[in-house]
DNA sequence: ATAAATGCAAAGGATTTGCCGTCAA
DNA sequence: TTGACGGCAAATCCTTTGCATTTAT
């Protein structure tokens, strides 16, 4: 995250919270700066923590609540669209997901293409890679018809 | 899962858990079939009402320990290295995620020929995709120095 | 003015832990 | 026989909700 791309960000805040009918907030301006400042992927906890340097009477229901609020208007958005609650698969085959955002289904999916892609990626950032796993994110079948209503 | 395969990994267990160190208990072998023969990447809530049917006097903190277990092992997989608590991206940009398995630190990761590789996944399973999301786990380069002690 | 947002506290769901009795090897 | 395991219940962690008060527009 460049300087300029945090200001930028930060400037069409209020923009584009009145775009999605949500006024600015001194919380959520800082919350959404918190965010935006941050490169480590916070929880919400995290972000209540460092909102609460700067507001130490906001409550952790206001964190998540605008979390919440921010990830509807497309503000924010969670990195892995499964937690809450543990998926499991007993298919140790290398494998990767289609996950349904809506109903949470997830589906197997095989691909070699995919496979031989793993192998351009040796070691990025250091990483030493033991799983590569391609989640593609998007609503599933029943999903799509169920919204056409 | 072909019956074969369901078969043979039914079969394996044992000898599975014996290598680890682990008996092969009653519940154990349960919760394993159960396992391996759901297609559906099912919860722990899930599985335990699925053992249930067979055991009925089955405890969660059963079923929760031996997942734990058999993921330790290498019998299971989460799907998702990351639940348990949300983490929060306010990079909208296209972008993927090398995940640490071990202290769960979350790096951008940016290569255009996994964004090119996209385009290849129109509609799969009939999957309307909104997020084409590469997940990496492994180590990061902190941890791979602390095991390497 | 007034609909929305905040703070607080309680509730809820998911997961973990400790302890004691039981069972697999 | 005995160390590992299962069952139970309490505890903990993460998240959501209801309600009274305050605030942004």
């Amino acid at each position: 995250m460049t300087a300029e791309h945090l200001t930028e960000r930060l400037e069409s805040f209020v923009e584009r919270c009145t775009d999605a009918g949500l006024s600015a907030t001194h919380q959520r301006r800082v919350i959404y700066r918190v965010l935006a400042e941050s490169e480590d992927h916070p929880s919400p906890e995290m972000v209540y923590e460092r909102v609460r340097r700067e507001i130490p009477s906001i409550s952790q229901a206001t964190v998540y609540n605008n979390i919440h609020k921010f990830v509807e208007v497309g503000l924010l958005e969670e990195v892995s669209k499964l937690h809450q609650t543990s998926r499991l698969d007993a298919n140790m085959e290398p494998h990767h997901h289609l996950v349904c955002v809506d109903c949470k289904k997830v589906v197997d999916y095989y691909d070699a293409a995919l496979d031989k892609a793993r192998s351009r990626h040796r070691e990025p950032h250091g990483f030493e890679i033991r799983r590569y796993h391609v989640e593609m994110h998007g609503l599933c079948p029943d999903c799509r018809t169920a919204e056409a209503n």
